[in-house]
DNA sequence: AGCACAAAGTAAGCGACGCTTCCATTTGTG
DNA sequence: CACAAATGGAAGCGTCGCTTACTTTGTGCT
């Protein structure tokens, strides 16, 4: 049941949901800050206690919604990965920058998924076998000859930095000011991953 | 002032150093979250409204500490980089470095520093001054022979992207899941930073 | 069908917070 | 030494998170 029209039923329907959405609408609006149990459940056109029969508190609200995000983050990354083939340098790229396009399309759940506080134990397993899934592919690279033999640990965790710190600077505005905007997110991390990869080329004599 | 001993004079003598302390110290423990202006003025001694004599509001406390945040990272990379030398890519690798050895050592300061809204035009002019030397480093490199030719600007986002996604995900504590500590930045700083920076190095003929 | 019961909503209230207003005290200055 | 500016205190407003007590609605069992 959308916001404006009037519910007929003592009962909402799905409440759960519609605050959600509208957690997010007021995570756009105003930032994290600007989100508030009370103007969540005002949108939804319930009375200010209702939210406490679906998330026992805030955080517990702010807690699915990382969650939520985090789903679509690794589909939206398992679709883009698909996509890419099976070469693992390919596979390792396009994961960067299918973080980064994700991002700039759901500032809103990015900038809860991001928030530490928000992130509990469930949500912290599954970024560990996402962690496991970039090893195996930086192995599977170096083992094939494609990537030098760095520390797997460095070379994922320099990644990591590469595409959340990329992600960060487009979502808090700091490239919007020498005019790069969301529509270039793409080029932009072809561009910064390229010079990164560059480092992870092997130096073959005969080249 | 400090904290615990009774001031006896009706005036605080220097309440908004007090105040901005005490909000450190209030988001060293319990995050951004936890800090509120009461509880600030509480700390410092005094009553609730006293701080609105010094900030017009909670986020221009905010402010004062993300400007007074910004001036010591400067002065700390300042410092790191006379010790680097003259040489650019030393410089440039010295001031990533700088920049992650700082957000882990000050953490409050840091977690303040890079929230968006508490970010204002002085210090967005700061910020391109800075952005700006670190081009000069980079041209100066590439004109000696020693970085290769690409886009200044995409060197210096993917470097900006590199130290500012590793700083967060060590104040996050999304490292100390894999057992990487504080005392541990300067050597991952290093060992980030040499991946990265080999993607920079020109490969000549004769090597 | 009818009914007990769980689920999901409302109303009202508590304490904390941001911030304002008005008043009290102190202090630098002519 | 008078006085204005600076600084602090007391009290209050509206909002927020959350709880408690009560009401309405849907559901499963006999």
């Amino acid at each position: 049941m959308s916001r404006g029209t009037k519910r007929r039923s003592y009962h909402h329907g799905n409440l759960r949901r519609a605050l959600i959405d509208a957690a997010l609408e007021l995570v756009s609006e105003n930032g994290p800050h600007g989100f508030s149990m009370r103007e969540a459940a005002r949108r939804a056109g319930v009375s200010s206690g209702a939210p406490y029969k679906h998330f026992p508190d805030r955080d517990a609200l702010m807690r699915a919604i990382s969650a939520e995000g985090e789903q679509r983050l690794l589909a939206a990354m398992d679709e883009e990965m698909a996509r890419a083939g099976t070469e693992p340098t390919a596979r390792f790229r396009a994961m960067g920058i299918a973080y980064v396009k994700f991002a700039v399309a759901n500032p809103s759940y990015f900038r809860v998924m991001t928030m530490p506080e928000y992130l509990d134990a469930e949500q912290e397993t599954t970024i560990q076998g996402q962690e496991d899934a970039v090893h195996a592919i930086i192995s599977s690279a170096q083992a094939s000859g494609a990537m030098t033999a760095d520390d797997p640990r460095v070379v994922s965790l320099a990644a990591h930095c590469l595409v959340y710190g990329l992600a960060r600077l487009f979502i808090d505005g700091h490239l919007a000011r020498d005019g790069i905007g969301p529509q270039q997110a793409e080029a932009v991390a072809t561009a910064v991953t390229g010079v990164f990869g560059r480092g992870l080329v092997p130096r073959k004599p005969d080249q």
